[in-house]
DNA sequence: CGGATAATTGATAAGACTCAATACGCGTGG
DNA sequence: CCACGCGTATTGAGTCTTATCAATTATCCG
């Protein structure tokens, strides 16, 4: 199983998963898998700055909770490209249940704190529980969904609007602080490898951006985001 | 759900997902979902080329599994660009168990012809049986593995690297013929909206390849992949 | 055969990449 | 406390890939 992502699945089992464009996630109580972990502690582990939770082909053998920081779920290839699939914030899950091995490398982004789960503990969940099953699909369906999402932004779009959706996306995910405040815990390399292009490319985009008005960059790792509205009409990020 | 395809469950037989897992996934007997479906004929239905088949946003009534004929699963934006996430072969099955309403359009490349079941029989399927659900997430995990390797090729390849890598991928599917023969049922434009390219875009990466002596081109539905060898090394698809 | 659609090829331009040169931030050590 | 050095970010200049526009050819189908 790819990572998995609580803040993707909150959505109640009686709603349909469609309702839930990325984005206009509805509250849910934490049941099912992550009600069920939580309950329970779990054994901690902290990671540093690029720091490597678990590489991929490395074998399954915990599922983790991340407690704080951002992790990065990414691939490497042979000539030094790096694909980064999504990140991973305070609350979501990563793990992969029914691999043997890892499909991702999981890095630390900043400081990271883990809870993490023997992953016999989930198999044996999984097996006995009914609703963690259930959980699991919609998990595992709302992914899928976002992986789609993010298929359409590399097919489709450009660099200015790759940037906007995905600022908009970390956004909804509460990714934010206060109001208008977004936390960039990620370097530019890092959005340029989940967005497909070049470091500079961010960086202009986001100069750009900054001129028009649109956001304000008091600091490397903050955004503020001055027009919404701005960024979705550039993101343009809606299918249909 | 998320548009099923045993295609790929069956190309990953190789690495079964199942067998490692003796609680969480227990090993299914080779039919398992398909499987109970094939017993039943199931209705027919056919569509021409281009025909809808069902529209993104509509409310899933039925499952389709392909006899005959290519599928494409869509979006289109408002702004008249489309991105098509998949193609589906015969013997693939496309619909949506936990979803409300369809997450893609789907239209016929050629001729199709599909069976169709009620969507609460493979509901009643799916809450009765554990080996369906089994290899539903088998299903839904090796979905995954191909969504993200597409990913891959659309945040890191270059033009020709796509092409190379859709073409293997077609082959590795069976859409192939005798030998080296590969039947590309879908048009350029198709292939361009996959790969997100210009269809002339296309057009150029082909005659390269042919005038390199790596594939012939007897007609527009047909290629003879004379070295796939040379495709792979042109691909470099293979992350890490 | 003829008209429509799709594919191919050519010419040009835009967008994004690469290379290169600062500037900034931050931790370290004098 | 400041100077230094390292990594990252930013900005500029030039190039290259791919998109766009346009024209021609091929293919399909009635």
């Amino acid at each position: 199983m790819i990572a998995l992502n609580t803040k993707y699945s909150q959505a109640k089992s009686e709603q349909p998963i469609d309702a839930q464009r990325p984005g206009l996630l509805s509250p849910a109580p934490a049941q099912g898998f992550e009600g069920v972990l939580q309950a329970q502690r779990g054994a901690r582990q902290v990671f540093e700055r690029n720091d490597t939770i678990f590489s991929e082909g490395h074998p399954v053998d915990r599922i983790y909770r991340i407690i704080a920081g951002t992790v990065r779920l990414c691939r490497h290839t042979q000539n030094g490209k790096r694909y980064i699939a999504d990140f991973l914030l305070p609350g979501d899950m990563l793990g992969f249940i029914d691999q043997n091995d890892h499909l991702f490398t999981a890095e630390a982004v900043d400081y990271v704190s883990l809870a993490y789960y023997p992953r016999s503990q989930i198999t044996r969940l999984f097996d006995s529980d009914a609703s963690v099953r259930t959980h699991f699909l919609m998990h595992f369906a709302s992914r899928m969904m976002a992986f789609q999402d993010h298929l359409f932004t590399l097919a489709c779009q450009s660099a200015k609007e790759r940037l906007c959706s995905f600022l908009l996306r970390l956004r909804s995910r509460g990714g934010t602080g206060a109001g208008q405040l977004l936390n960039l815990s990620m370097g530019r390399r890092d959005i340029a490898d989940h967005l497909g292009l070049s470091v500079e490319t961010i960086c202009r985009s986001l100069a750009q951006l900054r001129d028009a008005g649109i956001v304000e960059i008091p600091n490397i790792h903050q955004l503020v985001l001055k027009d919404v509205e701005a960024l979705r009409a550039l993101s343009e990020a809606t299918a249909e």
